[in-house]
RNA sequence: GCUCCCUUCGUCUAGAGGCCUAGGACAUAGCCCUCUCAAGGCUGUAACACGGGUUCGAAUCCCGUAGGGAGCGCCA
């Protein structure tokens, strides 16, 4: 036995439905915390139920996964290739007396269920073939393979965010964990591949908290130790109920989509239900540098899209443009424009991100920027083109034509002498000059939108809009 | 039904007996800045689920109640 345990923890999705925040953030949780102490992060795909898991929904673990940059060390393992490692397992307990066969029927099962509820107790399994009152081999039935789940005395589960919880043994019966197919079921699988593959600590939603006694019971009956537990606690969807597709995104990729950057979703997701001060804005290293699951809370928390929206795009303008670049130019090529270079969508990433709460909103406001000619706003034309600004534009125009640098200050210079000239207002040069070159009421600060925008494409766009 | 878990502003949270006339953030309202929209700054509205204890003193400890959640499957 080793002295010092590598702190080992996993994330062990099950591909039954596409993996969500809620999964996500557990991940994160688990990721954080192996960092942080320089230990392993495993990644382990449950898909033990043949019926429903699908093969895209474990596509989107591992690509959510490292969309978000939650990179694992070992695996991904998958159950349904071990199926061998736990028959032997299996056959262990067998022999050892730890486990035994239970030739129930379902319909003896099923009115064994009936009468324990029609007196108000909690269904649970009697035990009668542990005790030989079952129907036994003669019946000709397949059994299935039951744990010898302690009968007396109680079991603590040790947990970092809920503290000692006391289960009775009474209260958990011999959970079935082997199929009458001989298939392995969930509850013992989770508990060979944890001790199979060394994990120390196991952190999952708290849904599996009622589940915790009896894996840790068969986890000793197998001679191991018994790792740290947090359950931490789910995320309820913005209205408070419970997390479903009725609340948009059912997928982590739709984020992707969606224009949402890895550390902001992260950024985001951590802060529910762990904070570090008043501190709200968190880079990846800082979490891993600070973050502890003794620190999560025990209440379940909603979620907030304006809030992960807000964090968006505190993280996009504290970001090096440069790595948001491909990002945008992803938007755009999904819209069908033509992605100018790398320099020129950095610029567009400057001026627009802090006017932006996610990338896609950023492509969308940035389509004026590309293309030839430009849509006008009907109502924003009628507005702001009026009679007298077009004259103002047209001298404008002269100006911009023969200015020696176009770059914003300079422009910003002509605007102004204009503006001057004419005894206008700057906004009543400007906001014309806007409409005219972006064809809306709406842009980044005039003298940055015609410095990105370029000489050409202004004076082509300005001449169409003077008529 | 039984067992287990949870409960501070609309939302995320700070708070580990006196620092709390309960702090911060998102959202929201107003003001400032301003070429538009934003970003930013300032100000405001807004919470300890309820009831009992313990204590000189409770958001913090104990006990109930209510509400919410989970588990109780040859699902995971």
């Amino acid at each position: 036995m080793r002295l010092t345990m590598t702190v080992t923890t996993r994330f062990a999705p099950s591909p039954t439905g596409l993996l969500h925040i809620g999964g996500v953030r557990t991940a994160l949780f688990s990721w954080l915390y192996a960092r942080r102490h320089n230990g392993k992060f495993i990644l382990r795909v449950e898909d033990t139920d043949l019926e429903r898991s699908t093969p895209e929904a474990v596509r989107v673990i591992l690509e959510g996964m490292q969309w978000l940059g939650l990179d694992h060390d070992d695996g991904p393992h998958y159950q349904t290739q071990r199926f061998g490692r736990y028959k032997e397992v299996l056959a262990r307990m067998l022999a050892a007396g730890k486990a035994y066969h239970c030739y129930c029927s379902k319909e003896e099962l099923d009115a064994m269920r009936a009468a324990q509820q029609a007196q108000k107790l909690k269904p649970r399994y009697d035990g009668r073939c542990r005790h030989a009152r079952g129907p036994g081999p003669q019946s000709g039935r397949a059994p299935v393979v039951r744990f010898k789940n302690p009968e007396e005395g109680s079991t603590i589960v040790r947990d970092v965010v809920h503290g000692d919880v006391e289960f009775r043994n009474t209260e958990l019966d011999d959970l079935i964990i082997a199929r009458s197919d001989g298939t392995p079921t969930y509850n013992f699988c989770v508990v060979v591949d944890d001790a199979d593959m060394g994990v120390t600590h196991v952190i999952r939603g708290d849904d599996h908290l009622n589940n915790t006694p009896r894996q840790l019971n068969m986890l000793l009956a197998l001679g191991h130790q018994a790792p740290v537990y947090a359950h931490v606690p789910m995320i309820l969807g913005p209205d408070g109920a419970k997390l479903s597709k009725r609340h948009g995104a059912v997928s982590v990729l739709q984020y992707q989509e969606e224009g949402y950057l890895p550390d902001a979703l992260l950024n985001y997701l951590v802060r529910l239900g762990w904070s570090h001060g008043d501190q709200e804005i968190f880079s990846r290293a800082e979490l891993v540098a600070l973050f502890d699951i003794k620190d999560v809370n025990k209440g379940a928390s909603a979620f907030d899209p304006e809030k992960l929206q807000w964090l968006n795009q505190q993280h996009m303008m504290r970001a090096d443009p440069a790595e948001i670049v491909p990002q945008l130019r992803w938007q755009l090529v999904h819209r069908g424009i033509e992605p100018a270079d790398d320099e020129a969508l950095a610029a567009i990433v400057v001026a627009q991100r802090e006017r932006c709460k996610t990338l896609k909103e950023m492509a969308d406001n940035s389509r004026f920027f590309f293309g030839e000619t430009v849509l006008l706003d009907e109502k924003a034309a009628h507005k702001h083109l009026t009679v007298e600004s077009r004259q103002a534009l047209q001298q404008l125009g002269y100006r911009l034509r023969t200015l020696p640098q176009w770059e914003a200050s300079a422009i910003h210079a002509a605007i102004q002498t204009v503006a001057g000239e004419l005894d206008l207002s700057l906004g009543k040069l400007a906001q014309p000059l806007r409409v005219a070159v972006t064809g809306g009421t709406v842009s980044p600060p005039i003298d940055q939108t015609l410095a990105i925008l370029g000489r050409e494409r202004t004076m082509a766009r300005l001449i169409a809009a003077i008529g």
